[in-house]
DNA sequence: CTGTGTGAACCCCTTCACAGCG
DNA sequence: CGCTGTGAAGGGGTTCACACAG
């Protein structure tokens, strides 16, 4: 079955690549709004930004019809539609579990409120920290308190930032404490139970990948 | 035309998922060593981190006959085959460009040289930072001399933490060094001439991906 | 008999090409 | 006439299933 014209919330099976695709769409449509751009075709956006026109109408079809032919799509409306889409109405309170270097940073980190993710706390067990907070004012309590913090403020997902040994404890306790959405900087393996959504982002792998690239191009191949 | 038996130096086109994986397998072969482990079947690798035995033959296949039939691979010896395939023998000296917090917190980042990653060089603009070093002793350089350092400490990959805005001015500046291998933090489109290897890590991409699961799963379904 | 290496089947994603609407 | 929306074709990656080596 194929995404139906008036389905609003496509309930069909949208692959990830789609939406995280999405998610360069929205950043795309606000760079052209700023730019005063008020309309625009699939194949401008794809020429300005190195994407495949095909693809960008395929992966909005999923969620309806957006575009008027002839013409192409409004930018703001085309924006907004995807923002809904994404579930990025109000700002989404997040826990950055872990107050290293690590944890600060991304509780500091100003692309996050831009985009609409709020930092409102970080956590760790060590009692020197506790009680204090990041350059950026973002408060430090005690990872057992999680649960009682993470009902107060509303938060609604995790940013995982510990040592990889600890890193399943730490998933444990963010699931226990009702989180459902969980972006995990660990490397290593961690699961979570069904109903739980965990994103890896393990830097050693892109390190390694980089690694490959030069030890497999004898500066000679163009690509 | 398939991978042949004694092609050690597999110059046939393999998948960047491919590579991607091997980087985890490394880790996985890493982890089973420091347990004792002497041999693993590649069913036994799969169970015990949820992995697709399958798979990791066929990885595995593109660079060589690492297994013995019956028994399965030697834990040291294919972790050492692997990673000599990701070019992984001496430590790789790397720059970190951007001394904000991101950039600080990746310098200092332990998990790094545990892999064979070594910080060496922070970069900044900004003149109140250059000439002083992280907590971890990375020693911030004014960006101009980027050319200079790269060539007298021997670094190969850069790690872009600066602001969207400015960050392709960066990477041409990287490219202009001679690197020519990039990770990239920094959200948005940035472009590379052929024969640079760059990835980008775009945090806003996995937070929309989070939030799109908590807006299309009204807890309910399972999965 | 166990487990690798691998052709073949399967499935999904991307890209093409065009009908049809504005 | 231009551009969307979309069936169909094409290309890759994953999984299956088994011949065969030890």
């Amino acid at each position: 079955m194929t995404p139906q014209s008036k389905n609003r919330t496509a309930s069909e099976h949208v692959s990830e690549l789609t939406t995280n695709r999405l998610s360069i769409y929205v950043r795309c449509l606000g760079q052209l709004a700023a730019s005063g751009v008020r309309t625009v075709s699939s194949h401008a956006i794809a020429a300005q930004f190195h994407l495949n026109a095909a693809q960008i109408r395929k992966d909005l079809a999923w969620f309806g019809e957006f575009g008027v032919r002839g013409v192409g799509y409004s930018v703001d409306g085309l924006a907004a539609h995807l923002r809904k889409v994404l579930g990025l109405g109000d700002p989404i309170r997040v826990a950055v579990i872990g107050a290293g270097n690590l944890g600060q940073a991304l509780a500091d980190y100003p692309g996050f409120p831009r985009d609409g993710f709020v930092p409102v706390a970080l956590f760790d067990r060590a009692a020197a920290k506790v009680g204090t907070e990041s350059r950026g004012g973002v408060p430090i309590f005690d990872i057992r308190r999680l649960p009682t913090v993470v009902r107060k403020e509303g938060i609604r997902i995790a940013m995982i930032a510990v040592p990889a040994n600890v890193a399943q404890q730490v998933v444990n306790v963010a699931v226990a404490a009702g989180l459902r959405a969980i972006l995990n900087f660990a490397p290593g393996t961690v699961t979570v139970p069904p109903g739980i959504k965990l994103k890896n982002v393990d830097l050693t792998v892109f390190l390694d990948g980089l690694a490959y690239y030069l030890a497999n191009t004898a500066n000679g191949k163009t690509k």
